[in-house]
Parts: C-alpha cells; sequence; structure tokens
DNA sequence: AACTCTATAGGCATATTGCACATAAGGGAG
DNA sequence: CTCCCTTATGTGCAATATGCCTATAGAGTT
C-alpha cells in the first residue's frame, strides 16, 4: 500500500503498484463460477477482491475477458435482449476451472511466501 | 506453481509465472538490512525467499541492485582487496530501509487479500 | 439536443521479467 | 603456458502485464 506521506519520496515507490500484479485472473474466474454474466458487471463486482472502484481499469477487464476466451478458460455470448447496449456474456469452461483450481495453488503458494518474509523481517525489525 | 502435470494445456497458463512478480526487491532490502554485501553473495542467499537455484536469474539480481543505487536506496562501492574479480558491495541507506518498511505494509495487504480469496474460493469448493 | 449511464474495446507508453550473451579476474590441471 | 572453471558484473532483446486515454454506441432523462 506504501502510503506516500512523508518521508520518502514524493512522487512514487516501486512497491505502490496497487492492485496486486496477475491477481485480476483469479478474481475473474471466481465470480464466473459463481454465476456467468458480463464484463461490466465483473468490474462492479471486483471491490469485493480488494479493487477500489475506479482503481479497476476497464479495459484492463476486458482484455483479460477476450484473453480468456482466446485460452478457453471462457466462452461469451452476446445479450441483446436486455434495453441498453449489447452486452457479452461470459461463461466459465471446464478448463477454467482447472486454471482456477491452479490459480489457489499459486496463490496459497505466494501466501506462504509472503509469510515467510514477514516472519524474517519480523526478526530484524522486533518491536 | 501450477504443477503442469495432466490434464490442462500442455504449454503454459498465466498462473505458472513462479517467482511472484515484485518479490525480488524487498527480498534484496532485507538481505542487505542484515550485513552489506555483493549481488552475487545476495544471488546465493535468495534460495532463504523461495527463489530456487538457477531459477534467479543473475541480470535481473543486478538490475535491481543499479536502479535501487538510482533511486538512493542502497549505495555502492567496489571491493578489489580479495582475489578474484572486483565486488561491487551494496549497503542499505536509510531510504532504503524506509522503502523495506513500505514493503512490509504493502506484502501484508497483499497476503491478507490473499487470503480473503481464498476463503471464498474454498467457499465455491468445499472439499 | 445535450447529458448521463451502461457496455465494450483499441492504442500507446511503461514496468517487470526471462533468456541469451558478453566481459573479465583468478586459480588449478595438464 | 594454455584451457577451463568459478567468481563476478553487466547488456540486449523479446514477451508479458498493466495503466491511462480515447472511441464507439445504445437507451433513458432533462
Amino acid at each position: 500500500m506504501c502510503q506516500d506521506q512523508g518521508s520518502h519520496h514524493g512522487s512514487s515507490c516501486s512497491c505502490s503498484g496497487m492492485p496486486m500484479r496477475r491477481f485480476l485472473q483469479p478474481c475473474l474466474l471466481l465470480l464466473l463460477h459463481r454465476r456467468s454474466t458480463h464484463g461490466y458487471d465483473l468490474i462492479q463486482n471486483l471491490g469485493e477482491f480488494g479493487f477500489s472502484s475506479g482503481e479497476t481499469d476497464p479495459g484492463t477487464v476486458y482484455r483479460h475477458l477476450r484473453k480468456m476466451e482466446e485460452e478457453k478458460l471462457v466462452t461469451s455470448a452476446w445479450d441483446t435482449d436486455q434495453g441498453g447496449p449489447a452486452k457479452r456474456l461470459y461463461q466459465i469452461t471446464g478448463e477454467g476451472e482447472e486454471i482456477l483450481h491452479a490459480w489457489a495453488v499459486t496463490l496459497n503458494g505466494n501466501k506462504q511466501r509472503i509469510e515467510d518474509f514477514l516472519v524474517k523481517y519480523k526478526t530484524q525489525f522486533p518491536g
């Protein structure tokens, strides 16, 4: 989070890169596993995963969805029945679920690694 | 981690990007806080943070060190006293320690976010 | 007619990293 | 002495990932 209030450089530091790198895809897959829906709706629901509203770049989300479709993790179909502009409805595939499981393993490993780091950190900076 | 044994695509999936993104810098700073040393030695000691030997790209480490010096998080001085090729000895600065503290905050936030994700994941995939 | 909300998407720049390669000093084997 | 290995530091290039800005367009509201 790197609150840039005060002492260290006014502009930016490399730890300020929130949201987390490579965290969007697993969140989208988990949301799509709950229910099929479209990109704009997914964006509205990303706050649940710590993506503050406005922080989430729509372009990035749509690009992820198209790429996941290319990789056959999701499928899409246009929905023009409701009012308003056409929505592209996304649905997770079996392969998408597998990748989601792989993500869970990866993220669990990352969590462990961060915990190990923080233990060492606290050892070197007690109090 | 994404063990690619079996069902899902033979080539690669986007969760396979181990080691973690943006994790090298805090590890280097923490090691340098213990004791001043040079890049090659840091590389030897990165295994402690889950960087498997051989997995760590030397070029990436050296580039990080040079960039951190540019940002005044570390200072360096040549050491030609010992045998072998000259070593560039790095030392963490006060600013570097501040950034390390900021990293700890960031990583703690990331850990929490991953934990929250995994809770939701387990809710949707019990058993 | 103008404005807002919903909805999707592309272009461009930047950041981060991996892989391959270049350079160079010193020590040991033959 | 020469070849090779280990130590030690770096560069070049490509791929990946992301942020910001902009474009498009339907539908309802003022």
